[in-house]
DNA sequence: TGAATAACCATTGACGCCCATAAAAACCCA
DNA sequence: TGGGTTTTTATGGGCGTCAATGGTTATTCA
């Protein structure tokens, strides 16, 4: 059972509650559908309004995107702005917010993995959570593995590179 | 018959009440008429002045536009921001307000869907209630379908991106 | 008075909640 | 630093509750 890597939640310079998902862990899905929600994953996601995740099929991997409630909310707001009846927005809507499921924790930190959604990402038996900074996903661990060497391989040739952004820009 | 996911109520940081539909539920319509809002989308609703849900044609879509009766306070003050006599808030005001369905919850949480509106949306058997973050619609779920892939490829080709808004700004 | 609508009741299956267990990690103290 | 103890996690399973659905009766209004 890995129990190694840390989630950190904690305030960012301007007071607002950030979460950071960080390492992978393999937990097994039981023949309920369930599957355990990383300790750690927990703790960041502690003190959202809604006890659970959200999650939905990632668009370009066989993946499930995963992140709090928080998030969605910020997506929310962000498609209000556009204009209303639009057809950006409306592509939007039915692309991110009808496919996203709410997933709640049950007393013992599990959700339910709905088979659409496994099916999509390849689950059955067992299931590998990854931390992706302020968001995670769930893969079926062997997908992953050839994903990771394969973005590994890209970036080392792309030299890919990211200016870092200063704490308060 | 889904039952995963809910939806919550809860104050932004403006204090301001916001409901978020996540998910696309599909229900039976019965002989009568009647079909159950799905659980989480009425938990959303909870507190609302009515106890029930506003709905209208889409006037872009086969589907039928639906919200709690606050959004409709919302878009009311809106409207009332444009030009007195405008065509636009003419038009506004006739295909929404004029369209527009009160459609009170049983006691078992079902609306009795108009006639004109599932013929609108070619409902007949079943129903779809598909999550858009602050309003829902409701579809013909094989319709829906077809729509949803669309819109996904579109907004892929379309590279449509969304600033995601900073929690505080 | 009849038709449409609203209120009421009954069924069933999924899901939430509870408890139990084993193993790993954190802790503590010599 | 190492060994023993405590706490937390991950995992399994059982059971009660509630949501979705269908039908029946009361009520309202034309």
């Amino acid at each position: 059972m890995p129990r190694k890597g840390e989630t950190v939640e904690h305030s960012s310079a301007l007071g607002v509650k950030e979460v950071l998902f960080l390492s992978t862990f393999i937990n097994k899905v039981d023949r309920k559908g369930r599957v355990s929600v990383p300790a750690p994953f927990r703790a960041a996601l502690a003190g959202q309004v809604f006890n659970g995740i959200v999650a939905f099929r990632s668009y370009r991997l066989p993946a499930i995107e995963g992140s709090g409630i928080d998030r969605m909310e910020r997506l929310s707001d962000s498609i209000d702005e556009l204009e209303l009846f639009s057809e950006a927005r409306d592509d939007l809507a039915s692309t991110i917010f009808a496919d996203a499921h709410q997933l709640s924790f049950d007393g013992e930190g599990r959700i339910i993995l709905p088979p659409l959604l496994a099916e999509h990402a390849g689950i059955t038996e067992i299931a590998a959570f990854v931390g992706r900074g302020a968001t995670f996903q769930i893969w079926e661990p062997d997908a992953f593995t050839t994903h990771q060497q394969e973005a590994r391989a890209r970036a080392r040739a792309n030299g890919a590179t990211l200016r870092l952004r200063r704490p308060d820009e």
